[in-house]
DNA sequence: AATGAATGAGAATTCATTCAT
DNA sequence: TATGAATGAATTCTCATTCAT
């Protein structure tokens, strides 16, 4: 698909992956303010600091280049070990830990969201690559946890599948919010996961305050 | 802009309006099935029934179709009143009410979003048009309510505006979810406002359950 | 595949008709001059005295264009009721008559072939198209033409399957020739078919003259 | 033009003379297949397995590859001496062994025909070199010999002019027939010889059958 | 000499928009 | 008003050619 020829040389490998890793910069930059169809090659390109072509050798097309996004972020979100959740802490320090490294790995990630989630809205391939990669491995592995706290006596007994989808969804409707342009979000999102801790863990029912 | 005159004969306003509407709908299909790039105008018109010309007899561009999309839901959920919140009851069966309006307003427009939502998310204008239209009239209003709830001592102390996105969020975020292709919630969105009602006011803390 | 839809009115259909043919007209000298890949759908659609876009609401591609070409040759062809071998002259003025008519239809069409002919070297699905439509039923009518010739005892026993391809190919490979710049051809190629029935009836050899 | 100095080194020119050849095989095979339009030049160098530039080193430009297989044929030709037509045998043996022998030259270079023929029909000077260098001479050299051979009674009056391009072009044709997919000539093409020679000696009449 | 990444001119194709009927 | 053929600007993608290594 792409022209550049599969070599082992390792300073070659590094040039291709520099020249990629600038390409896909470029890409995000330039769809996340344009969005896909509306930015073109040469915007990327020219953005790039590549000549037009040069976009054609690393990737086979426009739409090769958003999945290329969507694959870094992909592996961005792995190495970031979100799988791991931390065990040994109690429910309240584990939710809060949790909820401040999904929002520390998504919001630096804001532009490039603007850049895949139109798109993904639209392209039914993209979103199925989108859903299965990342959203439903997440969906799983906290649809177990929870299952897990609940049986530990540690969470209310609930709807685990549309409750874990409330939560994940809350984090993601406050990024979309942001992305439709809510300044507060913005201004204010590192103070998200302690607002969100207590919400999500105490309910708004003053009576239920803990002493 | 569009250049159907304007008549005071009623039956030939009727017939615009009809004809408008016509071309609302089958736009409003075609953009949440192909996303608004990928639709064509020989789509919409051919979708509505009518010739490519019509189209701009009604709307003086596919931009302006869309924007004629996005004027009609605001129509929409103003006409369904969402302002007007129930005063009397109690918090819980207020926020079960509420929840409920929301999402039955929202649901059975999924389509709609599909339609405009990935064009605002990429389109200043559109986006600013329909925050300021949709979002923050509903934020601000949500915001007072709150405000007057907690100073009555029906709701927790909280930061206000953020615990406010976050509500609305999670509605969004949820229908976000689903049109990223969740089918759990699309099977069961009916059961959402009871799930919600319950996560968003007790919380998941089993100590703070009720008696 | 093409933009143009499908009325029954006679009067559209007529534009239509002629709008293809003014097309196809400008495609095949358009072709003959440049071949195929050199030639630009601007080349043809300014030598139609139409817009770009034009082309592309009377054929859905470039190559659509010139199977247009390859059609409308078979058309004429059978028009040409080609088929429709003269039976009761004897065979000298049979064949002479036969070659006339083969050299009436190719050479006015010479620059059809050399539009279409190189690309039909090339590409294999237009070579099939036109070896199926054309070739091969021509000559089958000639093999069982001269196959009954030959039990009636008016033609020598032959082997008739590579002698029909040789005369066959005696008027092809003529038409070859000039197309490749034999000035004597084109300036004589009215004289072709007497040469060539007295050359494929009598032979070279002046021992075999008729008295 | 090409990039190769011009050494006296013999056993360089025996590596540059090789690599030429390994190049200009690698491009009848890939000219053959797709065109000449179609081939690209990596298709040509990776088939030949050297790298893009290499080519360049060797050819000045693509169409000066096609030159080269051009100028190769022509050697071919000369090399296979066929102006030395054969004196001493009657007419009919002669026949048979120019036949034979025209035969014997083209049919292996049938993929160099598929190869230049359509670029040739497309491309004048191409064209030009191509019927200047290998079509004018040979035909030249044919009309003379008919000449002589009418000259000493040994075939009948003719317009020798046109019966040599009938001749020429049987050939031609069955070759231009056989690129155009006739089974029948691919797979008998050993025996056209013998049957061209009676069909252009003796004729189809059965009336001037010798003895 | 060989390489192959970079280049950018050039071509096919699409489609929003116009306008004569 | 409705129509839909015509338009041509804009975009993606290809590939011959160059040139630094």
């Amino acid at each position: 698909m792409a022209g550049v020829s599969e070599t082992h040389d390792p300073i070659q490998e590094q040039l291709i992956a520099a020249r990629r890793t600038q390409i896909l910069n470029a890409a995000t930059k330039v769809f996340a303010e344009k969005g896909f169809h509306r930015a073109t090659i040469k915007d990327i390109a020219r953005t790039a600091g590549v000549a037009d072509g040069t976009v054609y050798n690393y990737f086979g097309s426009k739409a090769d280049v958003l999945i290329g996004i969507l694959n870094r972020l992909n592996e961005t979100e792995q190495r970031g070990e979100q799988f791991a959740l931390p065990e040994g802490h109690d429910l309240r320090s584990f939710f809060s830990a949790y909820l401040r490294q999904r929002i520390r790995v998504l919001w630096p990630n804001a532009q490039v969201f603007q850049a895949i989630l139109p798109e993904m809205l639209v392209n039914p391939e993209l979103r199925d690559l989108y859903y299965r990669q990342l959203i439903l491995p997440t969906m799983e592995i906290a649809e177990r946890y929870f299952q897990a706290q609940i049986e530990q006596g540690r969470l209310r007994q609930m709807d685990v599948p549309l409750t874990t989808r409330a939560i994940a969804g809350n984090v993601l409707g406050l990024l979309l919010l942001q992305l439709l342009g809510d300044q507060e979000i913005s201004k204010r999102w590192e103070d998200l996961p302690e607002v969100l801790t207590t919400l999500l863990l105490d309910g708004l029912d003053p009576d239920d305050d803990k002493l």
